[in-house]
DNA sequence: ACAAGTTTATAACAAAAATTAAAAACAGAC
DNA sequence: GTCTGTTTTTAATTTTTGTTATAAACTTGT
């Protein structure tokens, strides 16, 4: 006869106590309020997870013998005894962010505090859907790790942002390095043995632009991602908001003019065909060719051959043709946030991604349109300001990713 | 020397033991899963919410003691001893859902199972923001009430949706009623002694769609309530997404057209100047004046009292002008739908609202425009369909909200 | 400098919850 | 019908957690 209670041989049976999953739960909770808050007292956190200072101290206590929680020292008296502040140990392990764009990627460690401790930006990459070119990113992965050997030993989590259609519950992404069986979250565990999150680059500089130095009291928030193509990141909550297959925020694609311009995704009138980087780069070889001229095409490069930076550094250096372009594409991009803010009534929206690097070009005639399309009771409960992280975002957004998935998964 | 220690006299503290609190909490837990699934044993409560069998016999027979909840007798076998499955006390308590439209009441009542036992559609009232129309509103609540004095007695939460920008946590109403220092969620407390939620009519119509007679599994969906004006609800992982002030969803004012009529709302070009029951009723008399016939307009109505009821009723006799109509404001919607798809990735959109009941003209134009306007990948992944509930809808929202507030608050 | 009042930390104790064990209830096979 | 394997329920026991008490640390006022 077997042994029919299957209590009596724990050996092989992986199943855990009651008690051993709600500690689990409640160092995720603690976690999460020393994240908060840069350092926590015991006292603090019995109160706010509404269990008893003794049980609060066990949960502390052992973190900190595992290194993960530090002793900060004595906070400032309020009237009494001084409590012992904890709070996260900055060098208990690192997190590697890889932020992949069109044409370049950057990539930056970060440390169990949030602190970037190391970032390289613009490195030279072309994302095309190859085995080359994946095979070519884990080259120069591998080549950005080993020169940092003493984060590489502390490794503990990934963070990828890529552009495109993005399930990251699954891993499965849309657009790129789909030719595998494996999600390429999957695969890059399977390359460094490290877990690995993957999101869309422009909800990955969502999560940098407010989540970073300190806790962000934003709930309702929205990026707009202004590159060759429009992306845009929407905080819900405080959460990430994915919708149903990953696919939400596609503001490039929808449908907001009655031109013959036929976008890449095959559709006609799309905002991307009027004020993307693209769009941007397509009419301003029209005006040269309709005789404009322009820093940005000074000689030293054919027509073909001028990228969106030429333009952006023209802007900045108060190019005219430029700045006024850029101010055409706010105006139009107004248009689409103003739609944005009706449905959504964030508290902020902010316009990141390379093109708000030409800084309050854009901002002043998005708003100006803004004023003239939308109500003021809708405007003005809602900030509309430009990134101060620029290309950091993005990096910084996928560390943040790769972070929460150890800390608070 | 006064006494130092807080907890030496807990007579005049109103602080609560740690433990209360907690079964508190796992009280409303326990009861979350009942209301999903519509019976569930000890043993599943004890699993799902990771406390001990013993407990979850503590927690429940608690609330069978209390009349809350109900011994449902024996589950089918699962193999061994049948178990005792408990669920909702339907007659424990009733709601009373009041759904205010801009030329009509609806009233309901519904019990602790979510079943709706009685309900009053289109009750004459015209909503304005004046004292007399609040007072008027009373007397008709009143009237409603009294007529059912079986409910009376156990009216445990009353829930009300009233157009326009609402604030459902402070009760604040931007549109109405909002001539008294306190929010119109008090002024009913206080008038009737029993908690009332306050909620926006599109929004409490999504609730009601989503959440009526099973527990859906749908996430984040859409409803656009078509009335004479547009409105719309927002459901993001199951919860219903108000914005920084409750001014989200107000897709009849997003600027979608180029046109030169000026909105109610001040602007041009907005949604509601070419795709909402005004507008049908403009371009309606427009038409007729233009020399069309119609069922609508058959010599017993001036063409100034002429209501959206009678065009819709029209479009169900299938009058040609109407259908025609309904059509054209099914394409112009179409093109607001593929915006609100690109951006949300919802699983459904339902389309809501007295205009909806004209059935599937809507629908198919909408469809029809989305397709053409829309990748299909991001199209396909969505449902659009038509509300069954029809006028239905926001009383029950009404309800649920109040329901919502009486069991998990 | 020291007493009085506060707050935090630790220890002792009491309460509560989880675990284990045993009993009861049930289905299906023989 | 009876036996076996399951599952639920209740009881007994152990573990965990919360509560209370006490000690330690600190501020402020005298």
């Amino acid at each position: 006869m077997k042994t029919s209670n299957p209590k009596k041989n724990k050996i092989n049976s992986n199943e855990v106590g009651g008690v051993a999953i709600k500690n689990k739960q409640l160092r995720k909770s603690a976690l999460r309020l020393i994240d908060q808050s840069n350092a926590i007292t015991i006292t603090e956190i019995a109160k706010e997870l509404n269990i008893s200072v003794p049980k609060a101290t066990d949960v502390i206590s052992s973190m900190v013998e595992e290194n993960i929680l530090k002793d900060e020292g004595k906070q400032d008296s309020t009237g009494g005894r001084r409590a012992n502040a904890f709070g996260l140990m900055a060098d208990a392990g690192y997190f590697l962010g890889i932020d992949i764009k069109l044409h370049h990627v950057n990539f930056g460690w970060m440390d169990l505090k949030k602190g970037m401790v190391t970032m390289r930006e613009k490195v030279s990459y072309r994302l095309v859907n190859t085995e080359e070119a994946l095979e070519e990113l884990f080259q120069l992965i591998e080549q950005f790790i080993d020169e940092h050997q003493d984060y590489k030993k502390n490794l503990i989590g990934i963070g990828i942002n890529i552009p495109g259609r993005i399930n990251p519950r699954t891993g499965h992404n849309y657009n790129h390095f789909n030719f595998r069986e494996e999600p390429l979250s999957e695969i890059i565990y399977g390359k460094f043995g490290i877990p690995t999150t993957i999101e869309n680059d422009s909800k990955a500089m969502l999560l940098g632009e407010f989540f970073h130095a300190e806790a962000s009291n934003e709930k309702n928030a929205i990026l707009i991602n202004l590159d060759y193509g429009i992306g845009m990141g929407i905080l819900i909550d405080g959460k990430i908001y994915h919708g149903k297959s990953g696919f939400s925020g596609e503001l490039g694609h929808i449908p907001l003019f009655d031109n013959e311009i036929i976008c890449h995704c095959g559709k006609k009138g799309c905002l991307e065909t009027e004020a993307s980087g693209i769009a941007l780069l397509r009419k301003f070889r029209e005006r040269i060719e309709a005789g404009s001229t322009s820093l940005a095409f000074d000689g030293t490069r054919t027509i073909e051959t001028i990228t969106l930076q030429n333009i952006i550094e023209a802007a900045k250096n108060e190019d005219t043709l430029c700045i006024e372009m850029l101010e055409e594409l706010g105006e139009k991009l107004g248009k689409a946030i103003a739609i944005v803010i009706n449905i959504f009534n964030p508290e902020t929206v902010i316009l990141g991604g390379t093109l708000s690097d030409t800084g309050e070009y854009l901002r002043f005639s998005a708003k100006s349109t803004l004023n003239r399309l939308s109500h003021s009771i809708v405007n003005n409960d809602t900030n509309l300001k430009v990134s101060q992280l620029g290309e950091k975002a993005g990096v910084i957004g996928a560390c943040l990713n790769a972070r929460a998935k150890y800390l608070f998964d």
